[in-house]
DNA sequence: AACCACTACAACCGCAGATCT
DNA sequence: GAGATCTGCGGTTGTAGTGGT
């Protein structure tokens, strides 16, 4: 054949950069021939100077038959934001029930629009679109290639391989579908910051979770009997159980450009920062602990904690006593240092739990099993701030022995179930919007992981399974505890006991219970 | 007209699983 | 069974086009 030197590449390299329609007639010609597949002896057979790689994703993206070109029509796109909330990335598998699309075509939509969105503020999902954690992930470790790798471990589906770690892993953590139990819960301790939570707990002392939320939307509660936002937003499914029916609590994404919403009853404010990968509103906050601990009153600002807000919400607007609000430090922050170290890539390896794994080489886990339980239920009953009785608090801890071994980590259950009351409780909104200039912070990693790091005896974060069965009932059981904590009238707790033999109590939602806390007045500007 | 920011798209790269030798 | 090769996937980068200043 008679090709062009345009074809080739200098000096014997196999060319790069873009195709020209003679490479592509060639190409085509090849495939025409040949068939598909076999890409490397395209170039010893054609004379195209491309490497195989490059000729599948030229026919596969460009040259194969029946493509669709031009712009995604609007049920395209729809059935997009669909999959993706179903799927994640995995474009490849969006563009199988997308005829004519390419997994390049539709990833490169994606992201654009995701970037598109978060500059608007909006949330990446429509409202009428439950998102899974499986897709909520893919922005979450959007740029955990840093060297911050949560730690590996094994995937107990052969679909969560490879490139589904992350993803699966924070399934475990937010509650995807991926995740049988949305409770079966990654170590909070493995995460790098992507937001601080913080609350006002009745007793004053709050409490928040990790959540790996979307960024830059602001959930806020719904509507309840007692006050609350004015939002009307469809709800937000953040777990799903092992049937794949999902557990909605209901808070609500805020996507108005600008909303106040004044609390007035029992609303506690709470305060989200997102941060770690979400260029480019990423918060360079020093360490990447997935939580940190603020008593309330203490908002001091910190030029090594500078926080960088999208748009409105810069991180250098002052609060209406002209405070800044730039930064967050936290006298508490020794205690969740432990978590820096955690997710660090720092003197303890690559892997950021073998500082726990250092700490707790020597121990056994059911060694002072005793000890180790009383204290998870004080921290089950502090992070919950009395919204849970003690009966029920023992209960969700566990009082198996033989069970806390098998699982090897009893902090999972807590942090499972701070993550759940927490998340119940949550009311995320920018921290340079909180209104109250003594608006009191406080956040859970300091308990958490202080008693992950000295009172703990388990194994290493990474080997925490898929599933974390809890230590003392099962996902049923929890969830049906769920129902009875946020039951809308529950005059007094019950016993777990009486609880069961009643046969549940029918519940709205979690959030409901909360708000039978008393609460000092908030206002929260949601400045979108 | 020049510059800049942004978007959309194409292509490359690294990795991992599958298959082949 | 082990190594080599192929293939596919997802993340990232490069670039052309466009619109605003």
């Amino acid at each position: 054949m008679d090709l062009p030197q345009e074809i080739f590449a200098d000096a014997g390299n196999l060319k790069k950069g873009p195709w020209t329609s003679t490479e592509d007639a060639i190409l085509v010609s090849y495939v025409n021939k040949h068939g598909e597949g076999n890409w490397n002896s395209v170039q010893k057979h054609s004379g195209l100077y491309r490497c195989g790689k490059s000729c599948r994703l030229r026919w596969a993206n460009h040259l194969r038959p029946n493509l669709k070109k031009g712009a995604f029509t609007p049920d395209e796109e729809r059935t997009i934001v669909e999959l993706h909330s179903k799927l994640g990335n995995k474009w490849a598998r969006m563009a199988a029930q997308l005829p004519g699309r390419t997994d390049n075509e539709i990833k490169n939509y994606w992201n654009t629009r995701i970037k598109r969105r978060m500059r608007a503020g909006l949330p990446v999902y429509p409202m009428d679109i439950p998102k899974s954690a499986a897709s909520l992930s893919q922005f979450y470790f959007k740029q955990e290639d840093d060297g911050r790798k949560m730690g590996t471990r094994a995937d107990s589906e052969s679909e969560f391989a490879s490139s589904d770690r992350q993803s699966h892993q924070l399934s475990s953590l937010h509650g995807g579908h991926q995740a049988r139990s949305f409770y079966s819960i990654m170590s909070i301790t493995d995460l790098p910051l992507t937001s601080v939570v913080a609350n006002q707990g009745s007793a004053g002392v709050g409490k928040g979770i990790v959540n790996p939320s979307l960024p830059h939307i602001k959930r806020v509660q719904h509507s309840s009997p007692y006050g609350g936002t004015d939002g009307s937003h469809g709800s937000v499914s953040f777990s799903q159980l092992s049937d794949g029916s999902s557990k909605t609590f209901q808070p609500e994404l805020c996507t108005e450009a600008s909303r106040t919403c004044t609390h007035n009853s029992t609303r506690r404010p709470m305060m989200s920062v997102f941060a770690d990968g979400l260029d480019p509103y990423t918060v360079p906050y020093d360490g990447t602990c997935g939580l940190i601990s603020m008593p309330f009153g203490s908002f001091t600002p910190n030029a090594s904690s500078k926080l960088e807000l999208p748009l409105s919400q810069s991180a250098e607007s002052a609060d209406s006593a002209g405070t800044p609000r730039s930064a967050i430090t936290s006298p508490l922050m020794s205690l969740s240092r432990s978590s820096q170290l955690l997710s660090e890539d720092d003197s303890f390896g690559s892997n950021a739990s073998d500082f726990l794994d250092a700490l707790m080489k020597e121990a056994h886990p059911t060694e002072g099993f005793d000890q180790v339980r009383t204290d998870l239920i004080d921290q089950l009953l502090a992070l919950t701030a009395g919204n849970i009785s003690p009966d029920v608090a023992a209960l969700l801890v566990g009082t198996d022995k033989t069970r806390w071994a098998e699982n090897m980590n009893p902090m999972a259950t807590i942090e499972a179930h701070a993550s759940v009351y927490g998340e119940g409780m949550s009311q995320n909104c920018c921290p340079g919007s909180l209104k109250e200039p003594g608006t009191q912070c406080h956040l859970l990693s300091g308990e958490v992981l202080s008693l992950s790091a000295s009172q703990v005896a388990g194994p290493r974060v990474e080997d925490i399974p898929a599933e974390i069965p809890l230590g003392g009932c099962t996902d049923e059981d929890f969830l049906t505890l769920l129902d009875f904590a946020s039951a809308d009238a529950v005059p007094e707790w019950y016993t777990p006991a009486e609880y069961f033999s009643a046969g549940g109590i029918p519940c709205s939602s979690l959030v409901d219970v909360i708000d039978n806390v008393p609460s000092p007045e908030v206002a929260v500007d949601l400045d979108y």
